[in-house]
DNA sequence: CTAACTGCAAAAACTTTGCACTTTT
DNA sequence: AAAAGTGCAAAGTTTTTGCAGTTAG
């Protein structure tokens, strides 16, 4: 994972680029998932944040999620119950979660390019974002 | 894709020998999930099942779908909006959704078994199920 | 000052649930 | 006849939306 604080400043900064405000309850959300060693959802920046900020509301997290996956800065890993949200990889990565604890960790694993273009060629399909996710036991709960 | 008629045998007979009940709904639901080429959401298979059963009801699909899915019959592949299913190769496989029509499109590729070795190897952690999707274009979009 | 953002509550969309009725076996 | 399944409507979740009020720049 990259540094917290050198990735919250990369974020801030990449906001200040495209002029969206800096307001308190962004620059909590950003801090939030700058730090974040799990992948938080929606819900738990929600809760999270409502304890310094009492009125926060979902629609202001869900709106600057969408805005930081719109800015390729967070990627969306979309969960059978809700969407996590993984914001020091922004970029397509394997996710282990377990199935006991729901931790979700992130996969150092790459896909065999040649395999994708096999793929590709046989198919005819283009690929252009992978999402892998493996369902299993984390290591505390095997 | 396996016969449809010799998969729906399959599934039928799955039913019986766990003493499920063949009702008519549940019939033509496992008719439909053996024979289509796509892989249908829970709202398709209501949608077509309600032309013929117009009492039809939203709790009748969920709950078979949850009973052939626990019988390891049906792969559930759950997407942002909703759940689709296969009930022809109900084991984990990738799947290539095309981004423009939302086609689902069955891949073969397997993972590296010494990629997968080494990721549970460096990391502890147990995988028990892969879930590979691969967003992009179909042939016809693309 | 003005465009952008927040917050509230209501709406949407998918899925689940409780319970009475019906049907398979 | 009994156990299992169906159907209806209501409730539960997560996410989205409209709009009035607020605030960052």
């Amino acid at each position: 994972m990259p540094d917290p604080e050198v990735r919250f400043d990369e974020l801030i900064a990449a906001l200040k680029e495209r002029s969206f405000r800096l307001t308190p309850q962004r620059v909590e959300l950003v801090r939030l998932i700058s730090a974040s060693e799990g992948h938080p959802s929606a819900a738990q920046l929600f809760a999270k944040i409502k304890t310094q900020f009492p009125t926060m509301s979902h629609a202001t997290v869900y709106k600057t999620l969408a805005l930081l996956k719109e800015m390729k800065q967070v990627l969306e890993i979309d969960l059978r119950d809700d969407s996590h949200y993984d914001g020091n990889r922004p970029y397509p990565h394997p996710h282990m979660i377990c199935l006991q604890c729901s931790k979700i960790l992130d996969g150092d694993m790459d896909l065999d390019p040649s395999s994708i273009k096999k793929l590709e060629r046989t198919s005819g399909f283009q690929i252009i974002r992978p999402q892998i996710t493996f369902y299993g036991l984390c290591p505390d709960c095997r």
